[in-house]
RNA sequence: GCACGGGUAGCUCAGUUGGUUAGAGCAGCGGUUUGUGGAACCGAAGGUCGACAGUUCGAGUCUGUCCCCGUGUACCA
């Protein structure tokens, strides 16, 4: 006889996307809680826009044939190309554009949801996962950059961190173009090879990025990477602007004032901080967590930034002639919530259910009464909804860690009693049904 | 993309210089207990050893190509 080969459907998920299971669930609930309550106490609305865009109005580069637009998930669609949104900020830019007479100006609004990214997958980062923003657009008001970081900040430490635990960095666009004046460094690639660089400072400090801006680096597994090819006095004027402590360009300037008067403090000026290249116009931040994140194997990896954001004033104009000034912030909440609950045990659970043990299916009528009895009573339970025995019913209800069960077999119900057996001592005790949910209160 | 490491049961892993029929723990299933979980004991079951090709009398083990996972690095509008 001859085996035959059996063609199973794979069991693992595509690279980057994860299932995410209750205890993860339940600590992003309380985080989104907190943001919305955050965000209507600042004064933003509420929006929500599609998964889906045209390929064209979410990014400037236009889909080739086999894989359009590297980066981005996007299939044709009669003739057109779609994409799934890699972020919520061009979306809004074309909700902006597309609603511009209707809405408020300036006009402030946050969105929570998934966004895709067709890259390589490392440590805390997905293919798909889900974004919180905030931005207000119509205004070029540097209260509203300010704004947006008091905000995030409070939101963080509703969220269980301390001061110490993050910090908000921030810097401007200016900076880095004046730097790039100075030098005389005008050649495209040179700028966003030294920015890219630059960019690096905190994760590898100084030492490896000086051989990024001069010939190249090694990294830990032996792969060279070409550097910047700055010579010496380029290199040491780069490292006395990064060692800057305080702001030198306007705009960054005003924005701490603003942070003064509201005694908002967790924040420094860091010269290093460049952020994506082509869209931000003026002040930029960037939410570093301050304490290590490991992975399933204990391993401290890499962990990056939380969120980031910045002004960018001339998005909107993309869709047209709009004179629309902007400026927003993200947060990745899937990764501060990887990161939070390692920080902080938290005890969020949701009151597992009684369970009604099953003798017979005959009498299903007489259990699915004291069901909804108790039900009735706002108390979370159950009938063993598979086909064991009692001593599989048992285990069961110790797995999903049920705080007691009933029994109400024969001989209880002779009695007109049902017997109450408390899972986390042990104890059983005999009640009449009348006072059923009262004792269930005093377990659960 | 590049570099390094890895892929053996549902999960975590062991598997000697290539040598009969590939092992363990946990989980699951059955039983000791047909009305009692979290402990113990007993039993049975569970595998295209990531895929394909090659070397060999013989490959989980060696070689090549590819796929996937992890970490670093690069890219990230």
């Amino acid at each position: 006889m001859e085996k035959q080969k059996k063609i199973k459907p794979l069991k693992e998920l595509p690279s980057g996307f994860e299932d995410r299971q209750e205890k993860e669930l339940l600590v992003r609930d309380f985080v989104i809680s907190n943001i919305k309550e955050v965000m209507i106490k600042y004064g933003f609305q509420y929006l929500e826009t599609p998964s889906f865009e045209y390929t064209e109005s979410i990014g400037k580069y236009l889909p080739d044939k086999e894989r359009p637009g590297e980066g981005i998930f996007s299939f044709k669609d009669e003739n057109k190309w779609v994409s799934l949104r890699y972020d919520l900020t061009a979306p809004l830019a074309r909700y902006v554009a597309k609603n511009f007479n209707e809405i408020s100006k300036p006009f402030k609004r946050y969105q929570l949801g998934r966004v895709w990214r067709n890259e390589k997958p490392g440590p805390g980062r997905y293919r798909e996962f889900l974004q919180f923003d905030a931005d207000c657009v119509g205004t070029k008001n540097l209260q509203a950059d300010a704004e947006l970081c008091i905000l995030i900040s409070e939101i963080l430490e509703k969220c269980g961190l301390e001061k110490k635990d993050y910090t908000i960095k921030i810097s401007s666009r200016n900076f880095t173009n004046e730097i790039f004046n100075k030098l005389k460094i005008t050649s495209k690639e040179q700028i966003s090879m030294t920015i890219r660089s630059l960019d690096k400072v905190k994760r590898l400090g100084w030492t490896e990025v000086k051989k990024l801006l001069g010939k190249g680096r090694k990294d830990k597994s032996g792969d060279f990477t070409k550097g910047a090819e700055l010579n010496e006095s380029q290199i040491n004027y780069l490292e006395k602007k990064i060692n800057e402590t305080k702001p030198e360009t306007d705009d960054v300037i005003e924005v701490t004032k603003i942070f003064d008067f509201y005694e908002f403090d967790n924040y420094e000026f860091d010269p290093s901080l460049v952020r994506g290249l082509e869209y931000y116009t003026g002040p930029i931040f960037e939410i570093d967590l301050n304490f290590d994140v490991k992975n399933s194997k204990g391993q401290i990896i890499q962990f990056g930034s939380v969120g980031g954001g910045g002004r960018y004033d001339n998005l909107v104009n993309n869709f047209g002639n709009f004179e629309c000034p902007a400026t927003g912030i993200s947060i990745g909440l899937d990764r501060l919530v990887y990161a939070l609950m390692q920080k902080k045990d938290f005890k969020i659970e949701t009151v597992k259910p009684v369970m009604i043990c099953v003798f017979d299916k005959k009498n299903m009528g007489e259990y699915i009464k004291i069901l909804k009895k108790i039900r009735s009573a706002n108390i979370n339970s159950e009938i063993y909804p598979g086909e064991g025995k009692l001593k599989k019913q048992m285990e069961y209800a110790n797995k999903i860690q049920s705080p007691c069960v009933i029994f109400y077999g024969d001989d209880e119900v002779k009695n007109k009693e049902v017997k109450l057996r408390n899972l986390k001592t042990g104890d059983e005790t005999l009640i009449k049904i009348e006072d059923l949910t009262n004792e269930i209160n005093k377990i659960i």
